[in-house]
DNA sequence: GTCTATATTTGGATAGAC
DNA sequence: GTCTATCCAAATATAGAC
């Protein structure tokens, strides 16, 4: 272990008493959310985020040990946070449209609740980051398992929704909830937490359109 | 003008009576647009498009200028195709839902007609390679000028046919038109040309979905 | 704890022989 | 036209002084 490494470990572990050591760590991450936001993560550069934060650039590796570990330290709690909702509205007794509703629901208020650390994370295609990210192979699978327990749940829902006859598409439920996700994701582009319509608004407007659809229909 | 770029230039020059060297460039576009839909454009190292070709690193510099001049290569062409087909699509007399329904099916059949040449571009973020291609000022107004025109061909569809009364949504129709950029852009990720369904069918689900909605509507 | 200086790796691009 | 041997510019991460 390296020496910044060893002080690195050092301050981590004596860092409950140490409110200067959290407040930095923090302003550390979401300088990182920002710029990971703004750049994505392969093109954002270590200096960019001390840059953000106002520190040097050597002084982040006193809290952080890399730019991959700093990144999975500001998306996981808010990864897993959404998924763990959305697993509870699954097991829900609503129908399968109320669901859909709730589902997305949940993750346009995530989007503003976590801002922008789901943002960071969904712009990611971590398909194509597997050669940057290789470091370890735990993390890859965590990613992997969040994205496919994250798409089955979806899948699911729209499965039932088309089995019980309350829904209807010539698609199959996966393709349906991949195009769900798409428009979602998307979403990074172009919401931000302070713009005119607020994340409710928007995830209300969103399942219309996917349960309804804008036709109107004639009676 | 370096060694290599005055014979790379002299080649091109007289590349029309050339069979050989057409064939061995088309080679090479192939195997940069395989590897950048792979890959991603920041991610794509041009070690892996020459061993994806079959030719040595260097050798490519005899073909081509640069990894940035390769990527457009091999999307111009597709992308421009696709937006001149959009505008006749926005100017004839459809209906602005049969309107919808022809942009989505001209985008979907695009992306095999070009594949994976159109999925090259619309997985790119441009805002956040911005860093990575500021070789040429000119490149980054072509390809704002792109999605914006895309952006506002679609936008406009949608805003007559709220105007017109045929469409109702709470969403502001820019919104919307994001919405299904995002949902058809997403598609890079999971459709391929040889799968189950073709890109007709999909994109004949796709208008569905968003015109129609997946719920049944009780009549 | 922070900063200057630097080791190291990676990857785009070129020189020049053949 | 192609390949070997480089050059060079980032950008991550560390050493070690303070």
């Amino acid at each position: 272990m390296s020496g910044i490494a060893k002080r690195r470990a050092a301050a981590a572990a004596s860092a409950e008493n140490n409110p200067a050591y959290q407040e930095r760590l923090q302003a550390i991450r979401q300088a990182a959310g920002t710029v990971f936001h703004r750049r994505g993560f392969r093109a954002t550069k270590l200096s960019d985020i001390a840059l953000e934060a106002g520190v040097d650039r050597a002084s982040l590796y006193y809290y952080v040990g890399s730019k991959e570990q700093l990144f999975r330290d500001v998306v996981s709690e808010a990864v897993s946070a959404n998924i763990a909702a959305t697993e509870q509205i699954v097991l829900s007794d609503l129908a399968p449209g109320e669901k859909i509703v709730q589902i997305i629901r949940e993750l346009m208020v995530s989007f503003v609740r976590y801002y922008p650390y789901m943002y960071v994370f969904v712009q990611e295609d971590f398909v194509k980051l597997h050669a940057d990210m290789s470091g370890d192979g735990e993390w890859a699978d965590t990613v992997r398992e969040w994205n496919n327990r994250y798409f089955r749940l979806l899948r699911g829902v729209i499965n039932d929704g088309l089995d019980q006859g309350e829904m209807h598409s010539p698609l199959p439920a996966g393709i349906v909830a991949n195009c769900l996700i798409g428009m979602m994701n998307h979403s990074n582009l172009w919401f931000r937490p302070d713009g005119l319509l607020d994340a409710e608004e928007i995830a209300r407007g969103m399942a219309k359109l996917v349960l309804d659809g804008l036709s109107i229909k004639s009676e």
